[in-house]
DNA sequence: GTCTATATGCTGATAGAC
DNA sequence: GTCTATCAGCATATAGAC
């Protein structure tokens, strides 16, 4: 019954379950803190099988790095010129703040590997970012140009949404302390959401 | 001449060698990551002398994060309520964005350190955060309640004052990957304080 | 595919000469 | 105070039985 029979089930759910572990103790760890022990622990599996899948340690963290990315960017959603200043920036800071709220570990992998210099981060990923500002702050170029939206820099006003989103991500433990509290309840993300959008609306002039 | 001349002078200057390359090492390799022949390597000073002034990893490491939140929270100046809503916010930003660019490496240790779960920081420091962000939204409130700013949230008005203004350090590699250059200029520094200020003091409805 | 045993290399830390 | 030599422990990764 266990051998063979689904052949390339158990590799997935072996593949996932190395995953998932392995984002926890990256995270906690750091890259070098953490050992293939400790992930083979942490998802319940034989350390030679851990290596059986993915090689070596590099490999795994690599693994986890994109799934993250891939994760993170298909989260964000989208800012386009059809929808017009107000609902564009609506939509983006409501799903950056779910995102935030429901993956914070996707967000803390990015968040250590751009602070620690992004020494596994490929150029085309950097690249790619540059590129997607850029066309992003185009289009707040038009608005500001027909007079849509308060004439600001668009590239900070990126930063600032990117910042203050992540922010309940990232620094979750710290956030969670200063507001006494063990974990974050479901009327957070409203909260936040509605928080953010209004403020960052009216910074905009766009109330 | 070299021997016993100034006898605590060699100490402070090897202590201080010693914890500048410690920070640069902690934040590029993670605590685990961070060997004690490389921290001595980065100092100039044999990986025995490292250990002869810290006798461990660990005291090395928590001197640099009680020396780096010691500078920030030096830096990052007050929020009183004799200078009204619109100075207070003026002068925390500006002190926030100028520590930001002028020292990234303690905002980064102290990131990295919340990000991994606050591993090594003492309750105090948490307990202290905890009632400052208390104070200051006291006196936000007291402000709201005059009429003197927007109806806002001030607790999430600090998260978002933190977050916008720490990206910059904390975030360099991205911020100037995107920005295609290779260091931070002195008019950045300006260019910075003036969108957020600007933008932030419209947010809380300061115009 | 799963698991045990082991080789190899590196790290933290100490001992002790100078 | 400074530095060399060294040890004990641990982590990655592989070999190979099942």
């Amino acid at each position: 019954m266990k051998k063979n029979n689904k052949p390339q089930k158990v590799r997935a759910v072996s593949i996932d379950k190395i995953l998932t572990a392995a984002q926890d103790v990256f995270i906690t760890q750091g890259y070098k803190g953490a050992t293939v022990q400790s992930i083979a622990d942490n998802a319940g599996l034989p350390k030679a099988n851990v290596l059986y899948y993915f090689q070596n340690k590099e490999n795994i963290y690599h693994a986890v790095l994109e799934q993250t990315l891939t994760m993170w960017d298909e989260g964000i959603g989208d800012i386009t010129i059809e929808d017009g200043p107000k609902l564009a920036i609506e939509k983006f800071i409501r799903a950056k703040v779910t995102m935030s709220f429901k993956n914070p570990k996707a967000s803390k992998i990015y968040a250590m590997e751009i602070i620690q210099g992004a020494q596994h981060l490929q150029d085309f990923a950097r690249t790619y970012q540059r590129q997607w500002v850029r066309e992003k702050a185009k289009i707040f170029k038009y608005w500001i140009d027909k007079g849509e939206m308060q004439d600001i820099d668009p590239v900070n006003l990126i930063f600032l949404i990117w910042s203050s989103t992540q922010h309940y991500a990232d620094f979750d433990n710290q956030v969670l302390t200063i507001m006494n509290r063990a974990d974050y309840e479901k009327d957070d993300i409203e909260h936040v959401t509605n928080f953010l959008t209004s403020f960052i609306l009216r910074g905009c002039g766009l109330t």
